[in-house]
DNA sequence: GGAGGAATAT
DNA sequence: CATATTCCTC
């Protein structure tokens, strides 16, 4: 009698009727294993030596799924020839006898299991999972006829109970338990705002697996994944998946009727250091995918609903690294501008991108790199476009007063027109390796009616989109009018604690208001600061420094919207209460400006003073 | 408590 | 480097 996959529909209530081998030289034993098993409604078969055993296996294969064989201290031989025999057997071994040679032995002869004698209801139900793993586990591709149903089986539940739990949680669409298979790390798993995988939307299901201590409760689905029916068209969603044995197998079987593109790779260690990293897709189209990677983190494991729960910190879920292809970051940024700058804010854009999987996390730290790519190529941009701002601007906005900053002594590339773009610049005539950022439609990163940023003739501004006047390369520069007759050169200065120097300062209080009360009354022009890369090596002086540590220092609230915005000041807003004379230094302190570095997020994040200083000098 | 976002870790 | 995570503030 062999299995074959019409036994499927049969198999609804497996392991019922689960074929049994009982081969057992005790008939009283053997009567009473029969009749448990049978009491599991396991089909059991009684043979009381291994000979009759294996010719039944031999002219009948498949005929059994599991045997059970005792070993006894005058036949163990026959058992260890029958488990020799019939390796494609999954062959649980009992006895009365406790000998761990014999134990050792049989299971090195491929015994599934050793249990010892008398064997209770709760050891004999379980035997089917000898079966599963196995039908899972065989090596190579060839699986025995009887295991095959086994299988399919098992993958044909899961995956009916996968959709039921789906149904489920259509009822609970921000909390979906497959989700919390990926997500269960994150900490905003129950925030409305934020997405996760929706099993809801047709797509390759995940292969689950759960453990639980000692039970084994392996639990995979796998189904076709379906193209139609996506709710708009756009939404995508996550996949991802498990990458033990078991779902690995189920994957492979389900190869043959699922379109899938995307790699899921995870990698894993033991229970305790546990570390997996996994690539996640969100498929769009066939077309696009956002593969995810993640590294589990042992401090925060399963916690989220239903499944996991049941699965205990053992469960450790990973969380996923997103990979953001140029189609997904095209709908990163297309959200970014439906919304406007100002108003684009992680959960918002999430909502807009209706890219399942996608957390607000995710999009958050996209935003960020978003957003510092945006200060830093605008800039440039801008610089390209207007090479002579810089001139036209001392020339013709700040005739008498050059309020400026003052460039590092490290500075190096602020201004430099750069021949190349970052893959976050603008899409036009890129080289190849930005096409991420420059397919046809990509909104790119060029400034829209959105940065309500007066050109102020195209003063160039950089990665804080704070704008920057360098000097001339003549330290007194010659201005051709100097209509209000004034004094000129208020210099804003960014001492970082080093002395003033080489002029004779001796501000003039008139000076110091005039350039006071000009950045208090037109806050829409630009400080005179200078972006990250117009700084040397960062001290720290002045107001908020009172930390010795370079962390977490942050720009006030008052400052913080103009660092992004890219040429605006907040001196309105920072008010005078920030501002501070230093009545025997020279220096107007008109707050605080964080800046970085050019080289990434958030490093050497610094506190500047900005201070304006009244260079008693000029040749005119 | 949760969100945004800078700073930092991986 | 790109992305995740942590940490801080609001």
């Amino acid at each position: 009698m062999v299995c074959t996959a019409n036994d499927l529909h049969g198999w609804k209530d497996f392991p019922k009727g689960l074929r049994v081998l009982l081969l057992d030289g005790d008939s009283s034993s053997a009567a009473e294993i029969r009749s448990k098993l049978e009491a599991m409604d396991y089909a059991v078969s009684t043979f009381c030596n291994e000979n009759e055993a294996l010719t039944e296996i031999l002219n009948k294969p498949g005929s059994f799924h599991v045997a059970i064989v005792e070993v006894g201290t005058s036949n163990s031989q026959g058992s260890f020839k029958f488990l020799e025999t019939a390796k494609d057997l999954p062959t649980i071994m009992t006895s009365n006898i406790h000998c761990l040679s014999t134990m050792m032995r049989c299971i090195a002869l491929g015994a599934v299991e050793f249990l010892r004698k008398p064997l209770s209801e709760d050891k004999l139900r379980n035997i089917w999972q000898h079966v599963v793993h196995k039908a899972f586990n065989a090596r190579g591709s060839i699986i025995s006829e009887s295991l095959k149903p086994v299988k399919e089986s098992v993958v044909s539940m899961l995956q009916l109970q996968l959709e039921n739990e789906e149904s489920e949680n259509n009822n609970l669409p921000n909390e979906p338990e497959t989700v919390s298979l990926v997500h269960e790390n994150d900490p905003e798993h129950s925030a409305g705002s934020d997405r996760y995988p929706a099993p809801s939307t047709p797509q390759l299901k995940q292969g689950l697996r759960l453990l639980n201590d000692g039970e084994c409760q392996d639990q995979m689905n796998c189904s076709a994944e379906k193209e139609s029916g996506e709710q708009d068209g756009e939404s995508k969603s996550v996949e991802t998946t498990c990458g033990d044995s078991i779902a690995e197998g189920i994957l492979q079987e389900c190869k043959h009727q699922i379109t899938r593109k995307s790699l899921i790779k995870e990698e894993e260690e033991s229970a305790n250091g546990f570390k997996s990293e996994r690539k996640m897709s969100l498929d769009q189209h066939n077309k696009d995918s956002l593969s995810n990677k993640d590294r589990g983190s042992a401090e925060n494991p399963c916690k989220s609903s239903g499944l996991n729960n049941a699965s205990g910190p053992r469960a450790n879920r990973k969380k996923i690294k997103v990979d953001w292809t140029p189609d997904l970051h095209k709908k990163f940024v297309q959200a970014v501008e439906q919304l406007g700058v100002d108003q684009a804010i992680p959960s918002r854009i999430l909502e807009l991108m209706k890219v399942e999987g996608l957390t607000r996390h995710n999009v958050a730290s996209h935003l960020q790199k978003y957003r510092m790519h945006k200060r830093h190529i605008l800039p440039k941009e801008e610089e390209r476009r207007w090479p002579h701002a810089r001139e036209l601007i001392q020339r013709s906005y700040y005739p008498y007063r050059q309020v400026m900053a003052f460039p590092s002594y490290h500075s190096n590339h602020v201004l430099s027109t750069t021949p190349g773009y970052p893959t976050w610049g603008q899409p036009c005539g890129h080289p190849a390796g930005y096409q991420m950022w420059s397919s046809p439609g990509y909104p790119g990163w060029q400034p829209t009616e959105n940065w309500n940023w007066k050109p102020y003739s195209g003063i160039t501004a950089d990665a804080w989109g704070c704008p920057v006047a360098t000097p001339p390369p003549n330290p007194h520069p010659a201005f051709p009018h100097n209509p209000s007759g004034l004094q000129p050169a208020g210099v804003v200065d960014y001492s970082y604690g080093t002395p003033q120097n080489s002029f004779d300062l001796h501000p003039a209080e008139e000076v110091i208001d005039k350039v006071v009360k000009e950045a208090i009354s037109k806050p829409w022009l630009p400080l005179p600061v200078s972006g990250p890369d117009f700084f040397g090596p960062p001290t720290y002086s002045g107001l908020g420094n009172n930390k010795s540590s370079t962390k977490h220092r942050r720009v006030h609230p008052t400052w913080k919207a103009d660092l992004s915005a890219p040429v605006r000041t907040n001196v309105d807003t920072v008010g005078k209460d920030a501002i501070d004379v230093h009545g025997n230094s020279n220096k107007v302190t008109l707050g605080r400006l964080v800046v970085g570095n050019a080289s990434g997020a958030g490093q050497a994040t610094s506190v500047r003073t900005l201070v304006v200083v009244n260079k008693g000098c000029c040749s005119c």
